[in-house]
DNA sequence: TGCCATACTTACGAAACCGTAGGTTACGGT
DNA sequence: ACCGTAACCTACGGTTTCGTAAGTATGGCA
């Protein structure tokens, strides 16, 4: 089992239950330190991303991992400590998979290839996104929604940098077209998450056709350069 | 003093401190049952947009209007219910002025007019907007924000499905732009919020400009049709 | 086989909080 | 001057939760 990847597995078949099917399986599980420190983080994560920060209790997670409260203070030395590292992979997972998109290309294809990585990020780490849309604990200041949000459109910021230099626009104003393009697929993205109507793909055809051409502009069928299937 | 309307003024005078300064300040303020019940919302409008619902505690709101705590219990039998009274004001205040806004005309100056519109609602009553964009206590269903984003996703959509049948796109599409367009406006109000550089109208054209043109038509100095000062 | 580190438990202290019971003070009308 | 009502308070019960102290089982290894 890897042990540094967030990982996407969540099945919940602990519960707790003392007795088991059949015959001889061991009634305590007794993980290694590893293995119980991820899925306490599994656990987690989960919890966080339904019921928020303070209406999760370290003993609920405990519970739901079929172990006891002073477990979770050995390895994290607190409900903020577990908190703390299930925000950080997940910040680190989502900054991964956007700044992998924006690598190289042409501007409009950067943008389609951000934004489908955006709502990629949203459709497998649900909870994580969840968690990051949520608010945090106190002093945010590091770790905010906002502040992740930041950090994607500063790297927005400065691919319309020079596309905005080059085209004799105000590079003042590419914050706020970073972020306001950011906006647009992270909003469209969590609706999409209770809708699932149209497939990823199209909703990122749809997203860059409306970044790109306006709703002036708009093509009735968009296309994405890069044709993907899931 | 209006009883209904959202007070907008806030000053936390009371403070609870028991001496006047000048010689036969009655010591004790007793307000009227209505004007009590006022600065209880406005009071706790206040904490639950930095604290958040369950960091805020009845106690702390009942001793910052200078009282105790079964006045807020008189008045709103509790916590939930004076947070239900604040949610419900802020969002109707916000649907109110959207909806306006959304009134008549072509559809890029409704866009103008419901953009710049959000901002203002989020300068004017930026607490109710960072209670509106946090979460929710329990079973939200209704009282998100994402269902106030819907119900004003659903004007816009009404809109734009007029204009996508006239244009012959398919209106099924409509709900996914209209997401898409109050996504963009919300959250970049939402950074806009800590940010406040460039002034509120301005941010408002820019983003027309980009919801119009798209990036590939931006104007270089966006104007909006209806000019406004403040 | 005996030892010992690691994984894990039970039990508890202390604090915070919600909500209520029952009593007290000021104000307005008569 | 009296009295009732509306506004407000003190005090407390009961629950939840964080975090810790001190002890128990388990499995690998000399």
């Amino acid at each position: 089992m890897a042990i540094d990847g967030s990982s996407v597995s969540n099945g919940n078949k602990g519960k707790a239950s003392p007795s088991g099917g059949s015959g001889r399986r061991p009634r305590r599980v007794r993980m290694t330190g590893a293995e119980r420190r991820e899925q306490l983080l599994d656990i987690g994560r989960t919890l966080f991303a339904e019921r928020g920060f303070e209406g999760t209790s370290v003993e609920e997670i405990a519970a739901k991992a079929g172990v006891s409260k002073p477990v979770v203070y050995e390895h994290f030395g607190g409900k903020e400590g577990l908190y703390a590292v299930v925000v950080d992979r997940e910040m680190r997972q989502l900054l991964d998979m956007v700044t992998g998109a924006l690598t190289a290309g042409h501007p409009r294809e950067l943008l389609e290839q951000a934004a489908f990585a955006l709502l990629d990020y949203i459709e497998t780490f649900t909870d994580g996104f969840r968690i990051l849309v949520r608010d945090s604990p106190v002093a945010q200041s590091t770790g905010t929604f906002a502040s992740l949000i930041s950090d994607i459109a500063t790297q927005v910021e400065d691919i319309l940098g020079l596309e905005f230099k080059a085209r004799g626009f105000d590079p003042k104003l590419a914050p706020l077209y970073a972020q306001a393009l950011v906006g647009m697929v992270a909003l469209t993205g969590q609706w999409w998450l209770d809708v699932r109507k149209p497939k990823k793909a199209e909703v990122a055809a749809h997203l860059v056709n409306l970044a790109w051409h306006g709703l002036d502009g708009l093509e009735a069928k968009p296309r994405l350069v890069g044709h993907r299937k899931n």
